[in-house]
DNA sequence: AATTGATTCAAACGTTCGTTTGAAACGAAC
DNA sequence: GTTCGTTTCAAACGAACGTTTGAATCAATT
């Protein structure tokens, strides 16, 4: 992670932090220790211990579902006017988010851990930037997810992608225990094997009848 | 939830905030406050606010995984020689952790919400407990999914197992999000409904190819 | 009625929290 | 080399935190 700016080191520190401790666990003075900045810098540059929560998340999500829908569209091209494959689809949601996640250089592991933790946190702040975010990817999806499973009625549509949800977050946000219950033969470092894991998994379950 | 003793309205309030704000978010003057308890109350019946927190956990999820295990023992019971079917040892897997947190009288939903935000908690006291009756229920479990997924690779199926601990703790854990997504289509407090809707999904993406 | 052990209570302990302040240090423009 | 906007700094603010204390209260036993 570049450490140039006062600013860049307390988003990476924030950041690591807020993962590890929580929004309310991590405190200013670990975070501007860890970032080696005066304690009064972060409401210089940010203004609040909650704004600067909201600039950690800014900082990767808005490249990540960029990145999706660019994957997203790069299939639709890909496929012309036949219809995207599931496979594809479901690659186009995950495979960006979990390459993020296993990407030192951008924070990866650290930060789906902190998104995994913000998902169940009901600050409404937090709650108003996630959903908004995950609704325009979803606006963006949902047209190629229906097309590819048309035998699916509405609310087991809306149910599986709930399952798969979960199974994406976990997957992201936890790279221990899989390793820790597997016995060391599971290696979330892999993340192409692991991405094609999930993927079969996920359209199996989707296509499940 | 009875409220009779005053050991009871602590970990009822407990259960609530913790939940709610998270392990440090949670002052105690707000947990005894909401008991309508001494602030004392809490060091006098409990030691501390960690041990506070154990015991908020133990209290449900001892009864929880004896209650995986009796479903599994019964579907074994009722197979006779045979293999029990996959679907049946999932529905034991699943089931009774999705009737507690849809059982409000068992402190449910609320639960299942700060089970879902311990799993990502690194405190090192709560991951030993966690993990612990993980360990247990999956020694039970094992042998009987080994057996229902005879093709699965040791490594696939430890993917699959942890894909499926996902869709399991953010069904648990999430009864808002569904129905927002879904616009109100997805009904969470159909118990029934979500276990054997999820129950499809994850036999098939275990099964999946 | 007196005694005893368990429980509750108000009050205070020392820390740590997020935030604010005002002066010091800095770097570019003139 | 002086000026001016930006950034850093040490120090302090009041509030809230987990925890401790010792006296008050209660229920049951003698």
């Amino acid at each position: 992670m570049p450490e140039r700016s006062t600013k860049d080191r307390i988003l990476n520190a924030a950041e690591t932090l807020f993962a590890l401790n929580g929004a309310s666990g991590a405190s200013l003075r670990a975070i501007t220790q860890r970032a080696k900045v005066n304690l009064a810098a972060v409401h210089y540059h940010f203004g609040s211990k909650d704004r600067l929560l909201e600039a950690v998340l800014a900082r990767r999500l808005l490249p990540l579902n960029a990145e999706r829908i660019r994957c997203l569209e790069a299939y639709q091209k890909e496929a012309g006017r036949k219809k995207v494959r599931l496979e594809n689809v479901i690659e186009a949601m995950v495979g960006p988010a979990l390459r993020l996640s296993r990407d030192e250089n951008k924070g990866g592991r650290i930060f789906m851990r902190l998104l995994g933790r913000l998902v169940l946190e009901p600050d409404a702040r937090v709650q108003r930037l996630l959903t908004g975010q995950f609704e325009t990817v979803l606006k963006k999806f949902k047209p190629a997810l229906t097309a590819a499973l048309p035998h699916l009625e509405h609310k087991v549509f809306f149910w599986r992608l709930h399952f798969l949800v979960g199974s994406m977050a976990h997957t992201m946000a936890d790279s221990e225990r899989i390793q820790l219950i597997s016995g060391g033969v599971c290696d979330p470092d892999d993340t192409e094997g692991t991405i094609e894991c999930l993927v079969t998994f996920l359209c199996g379950g989707l296509r499940a009848k």
